[in-house]
DNA sequence: CACGCTTATATTTTT
DNA sequence: TATAAGCGTG
């Protein structure tokens, strides 16, 4: 059963007792080994239920845990709790919660809902009143969530990561204070919460024991990509004196995650903190063909970083990678386009190819062509779904069914009704007792179906209507989370067409969320599943009619980590892009954007296309040039890494037909004039 | 006080 | 490009 493994997996597989760490380089077969794992597990008599598998993505947990289901006899790995850090916690603080005074029925915020409430927060203290710029609310939520992932202080996160707000560090204190407070009143989670709370639980020593005896094994996936956080509850589930049956799987070559103050420290130090640790290197690469992989080693090799590990394949191959050099963008799309369909002609679908990129919208061009060429695709990464305001209305109002004290929820529920603004929202919030939380009164959901409120005659409607769409779901026994939001679609319809553009569109995007709920029996799952595991891709929506259909897949760096297409192609392999502007703090961060592109190249098993426009154009802005002419990533270094593929330059190519000459040097004065620039 | 309009601005990656 | 703040009107 074991047999297709080599020697390294295997001796990873059967590991006995104690801390295991297993080094495994792109494409060697870690899915493999970690799903084996657990069959292995499960097979030696462990009970499914007692391991515990963490992985960074849903889709990463149920792919682990259907492979293990066809390695193990049995078949019982379907028991196995498995899912990201963060749902795991939440599953765990429903049930284990209440000594840390946690109500089981708490709702959970994502990173946008958080940032409202920052908002919220900032008015109330007054700070909006604007003498200098203040961050913004999503700047405020990622300053708050990096210090607590971090286990730093606020004051050494503004200075390393957001300089320019260090000024605002007083009153950016006094808003972090006042946020914890008023999650702890409205019984809500942030995503930091979950893994605080469950710290905490995890490392008490009235709580620990317990929840270190509920689990024989943990396994945990992309281990180079948790935090300091992460570690610290690792630790406490397997503490020091009991068996510390802990196997974690990475690669310190592709860690991508420092935003989210993931740190390679974790892999590294793995062996200290879990003295006696067995280490197996997993180096034969089974993904890509030999030309390929050179160039990916080259890459990787300049990192100034340690990687001692050498991966090798024994899949020969003649095709090296291609280095694309375009004119601009929409050379660069036609380029994409054109090689995508050539491959489909010699026997590649498109699902098996993929478009890669650093930033969401870096694809937006590309969309727009292959809609105009009537190429399927689905694009994964980024929360555009989520993010959308009528997608967040309708939850919303299950938000405050849910959870009556949810005070972000009632502030965008009840400026639903026509007339009612920012200002009579709050009134009304004050009438019914949102933020008088205490366990005993009567919930403001409650109060404001059964007694009148005082608002503007122009808005008494409104709320009339407001009202009975949530009186129609009050009964839960009656009414499962999709009836409901079928009953409140009547009342948001001419909401939506009211305030937004495109109303059809976004009443589509309703009822997709309808048929999403309709696998659920109660909104608190319903709600705690979507904002835990948000539907990734468009096509996570399309239901059979776009399941079986061919389509190309486009997906940031990011979202394609842990994933390998026949062919791939990464677009906007320019410096500005990759590594982005954004990311040229200081080297390490750099050397972040170095491991992105090689996380990217390293997703290609038999074919490897890299294209980089030469020039963009940016909306002008001001009297300035609206061209801006880019160089090609540094990390694509001339001499040892460039080597490795074959120039292309369609523009090159179209430019000599028609007699013209060639100007390869513009590049080259733009590295004289960036030399300038830089110290 | 709501709402529609204009203007400024800052822009990554995701649980 | 999308959002947020600013301003005028009803």
């Amino acid at each position: 059963m074991f047999g297709d493994l080599n020697e390294a997996q295997r001796s990873a597989v059967m590991h006995g007792d104690g801390p295991l760490l297993i080094v495994a380089g792109a494409g060697t077969g870690k899915t493999a080994t970690l799903a084996g794992r657990v069959a292995f597990l499960i097979e030696q008599g462990i009970r499914p239920e007692r391991i515990l598998l963490l992985t960074f993505s849903r889709r990463a947990a149920r792919e682990m845990l259907s492979r293990a289901q066809r390695m193990s006899a049995g078949g019982m790995a379907e028991r196995v709790w498995g899912g990201t850090f963060h749902a795991v916690a939440n599953r765990l603080l429903r049930h284990a919660g209440r000594p840390l005074g946690l109500p089981p029925d708490f709702t959970v915020l994502d990173q946008s809902d958080a940032a409202d409430v920052l908002n919220l927060i900032r008015d109330d203290l007054g700070l909006s009143a604007r003498e200098r710029r203040f961050p913004k609310k999503d700047t405020l939520a990622a300053i708050y969530s990096r210090t607590v992932n971090a286990g730093t202080k606020l004051v050494d996160v503004l200075t390393r990561h957001y300089p320019w707000c260090q000024e605002e560090a007083g009153e950016i204190r006094q808003i972090f204070q006042a946020y914890t407070v008023r999650k702890r009143e409205q019984n809500v989670l942030d995503y930091d919460d979950l893994l605080l709370f469950w710290k905490a639980l995890a490392t008490s020593p009235q709580t620990g024991p317990q929840l270190a005896a509920m689990f024989d094994h943990v396994l945990v996936d992309e281990y180079q990509d948790t935090n300091a956080l992460q570690a610290d509850i690792l630790e406490g589930l397997r503490p020091e004196g009991t068996p510390r049956n802990l196997t974690v799987v990475g690669d310190d070559a592709q860690s991508i995650y420092g935003f989210r103050a993931a740190t390679v420290r974790n892999i590294l130090e793995f062996p200290q903190r879990f003295p006696g640790a067995t280490v197996v290197k997993l180096e034969q690469n089974y993904r890509s063909i030999s030309p390929i992989l050179q160039a990916t080693n080259a890459v990787i090799a300049l990192s100034p970083q340690r990687h001692d590990k050498i991966l090798w394949t024994g899949r020969s191959g003649e095709q090296p990678p291609t280095l694309r050099t375009c004119l601009d963008e929409a050379e660069q799309c036609d380029d994409v386009c054109r090689t995508v369909l050539e491959h489909r002609e010699r026997g590649v679908p498109l699902k098996a190819q993929a478009v890669l990129f650093r930033a969401v919208h870096h694809s937006d061009l590309l969309e727009v062509e292959l809609t105009r060429r009537n190429i399927p695709f689905v694009k994964y990464g980024g929360l555009k779904f989520m993010e959308a305001a009528h997608v967040k209305d309708a939850l919303a109002l299950l938000r405050v069914l849910e959870n009556p004290f949810d005070e972000v929820g009632w502030f965008r529920v009840l400026q639903l009704p026509e007339g009612i603004g920012p200002v009579t929202a709050r009134s009304l919030m004050e009438q019914i007792g949102v933020r008088k939380a205490q366990r005993e009164q009567t919930s403001p959901l409650v109060n404001l179906l059964d007694y009148p409120v005082k608002a503007p005659p122009g808005a008494v409607e409104g709320l009339q209507q407001l009202r009975s769409a949530l009186a129609g779901c009050m009964d839960q026994a009656i009414l499962p989370p999709a009836g409901q939001l079928e009953r409140l679609r009547v009342f948001l319809e001419p909401v939506i067409a009211r305030r937004y553009d495109s109303p059809s569109a976004r009443l589509r995007d309703l009822e997709q969320l309808e048929l999403l709920a309709s696998a659920y029996e109660t909104r608190g799952r319903y709600l705690s599943e979507l904002t835990l595991d948000p539907p990734s891709s468009t096509g996570d929506f399309a239901g059979p009619p776009l399941r079986d259909e061919d389509y190309l897949v486009l997906s940031t760096i990011h979202s394609a980590k842990g994933l390998e297409w026949d062919v791939v192609h990464v677009i906007h392999a320019a410096d500005g892009m990759i590594p982005s502007d954004m990311a040229a703090g200081d080297d390490e961060e750099i050397e972040e954007e170095r491991r992105l592109l090689y996380v990217a190249m390293t997703r290609a098993r038999d074919a490897l296309h890299i294209t980089f426009p030469m020039r963009y154009y940016r909306r002008p802005r001001g009297l300035e040039d609206p061209h801006t002419y880019a160089q090609l990533s540094r990390f694509l270094e001339p001499d040892s890494v460039r080597t490795h593929f074959e120039t292309i330059a369609p523009l090159a190519g179209a430019q000599r037909e028609a007699g013209e000459l060639v100007v390869t040097g513009t590049t080259d004065v733009d590295a004289f004039l960036a030399g300038l620039w830089s110290d």
